[in-house]
DNA sequence: GCAGACCTTTGACCCAGATCAAGTCTAGGC
DNA sequence: GCCTAGACTTGATCTGGGTCAAAGGTCTGC
């Protein structure tokens, strides 16, 4: 494999790089990168892009969280991804956006002109290349995802989407000698329920459980205790028998 | 975009074909490929690849039906997609599979060694661009069927299920004025729950309702016949009256 | 300090789909 | 023609999570 090959999408003013580089065109990309490269910033609520329209930019999340959501016409939605910072948005490609992009929290984006950074792609092999990993790795995220809508119970979902949240949470601390870990959760209990295909009063019920099982801890709403991710995802899954059993 | 750029893997024995091809550099690649090319056929129910196992190759499917399938330590599994004829199987740059392959039907697939096919898609821009096209599809598609779990009931699974499957099946013909589309189900009803994320009895169940409803016509068990796409997801939607009230 | 807007929790009840349990249908195999 | 096995259907019952409704919390602006 060509380990020198690095691209990630970002700028140098945020702790996120962005870069398109290999041994040979490193600054060349750089350039063309920061040449065609700008800011935008949304509040918590806000709508990036709606589903259907033209997509002008890809670009890639600086701060904040956003989510991508399908809508039925009946209005009933489900999130198929989320995006945390560092993550890639928009089909180098592609003309429409295929989700609503929605800012879960507040939300900076570094964006990059699509038309010049198709360009670039195709004069830039290791830049299609890297997208093509970056893909394959969405692609499981999603397939994993499937597992847990098909085949989960609530509670199992709930510890799933910790799981995800708390690996990825930049302020992830280990916590004493016991080593557990705390964060906090960026989500509303509704958007936990759009990502796990619930709704919010389970949301809300499961969590109260876990605490009330000790599985978690929860300081206020959204500062979370756990254990260890094993743990995590092994005691949600067998069922809260409290002990109560001889 | 560059409309001559092609890529399709399969091969000239096949009513698929292979090829990656550009205006420029045609018959190059599809030497290349010829060259690391071979066969492999499976029966229903075989495992072509287990999650975790080494993939020595990459490939496409020529005939018959295989799905990725994940599978939980207790045995809970989800199918996280239908590889149908002319689809891609395997990861460019990956070593190990991410989830079992498994034959649903007897197979056929045509597979290229994967160490020299990455060497080729190297020094071919346009495949990697290509495969990074068609990865898109595929993640477009996880994130849909995410929306079938995640919201749907289990009728508009069904019939989510009866549309991705007719639309693509190969003997799908129109019949009479009608503009009936008729087609062949390709999957034991087991099969069908695992996809849909539920059981075989209530796939069975929704299957007899919607035929019970008119919705869909069914001669055996697996010859359907259904109006059109349209209709099918508009009336699995509300909810089967019957005709009842009023 | 109070009003209003959210977000969250909790309770009571209900229902879609799971589970458990018989059957039926169909295609081979002999 | 009969036997068996796997695919499928159907019924009875149970239950996890949805739905509806009512309260807490917490933050913001006044």
């Amino acid at each position: 494999m060509n380990k020198p090959i690095e691209l990630s999408i970002g700028c140098e003013n945020c702790q996120i790089k962005h870069r398109a580089v290999c041994a040979r065109c490193d600054e060349d990309e750089f350039a063309t990168l920061e040449k065609i490269k700008y800011y935008r910033s949304f509040e918590a609520g806000q709508t990036v892009i709606w589903s259907g329209d033209r997509m002008e930019f890809v670009g890639s999340v600086v701060s904040g969280i956003a989510s991508l959501t399908q809508t039925m016409e009946d209005g009933r939605t489900q999130m198929v991804g989320l995006l945390l910072p560092s993550d890639f948005v928009g089909r180098p490609g592609r003309e429409a956006a295929t989700y609503d992009v929605i800012a879960t929290t507040d939300l900076v984006m570094c964006c990059f002109r699509r038309k010049p950074f198709e360009k670039m792609m195709l004069e830039t092999p290791h830049v299609a290349q890297r997208l093509l990993e970056m893909t394959l790795d969405e692609l499981d995220a999603a397939r994993e995802w499937m597992l847990v809508l098909g085949r989960k119970t609530a509670r199992e979902k709930i510890a799933s989407l910790l799981s995800i949240i708390g690996r990825r949470d930049a302020s992830l601390k280990l916590e004493g000698m016991a080593g557990k870990i705390v964060f906090d959760l960026p989500l509303t209990r509704e958007a936990m329920a759009d990502y796990l295909g619930l709704t919010l009063e389970t949301v809300s019920r499961q969590m109260s459980a876990l605490k009330r099982d000790g599985v978690i801890q929860l300081e206020g709403k959204r500062h979370v205790t756990v254990p260890s991710f094993e743990r995590l995802l092994d005691e949600a899954g067998d069922d809260a028998d409290g002990g109560l059993m001889a």
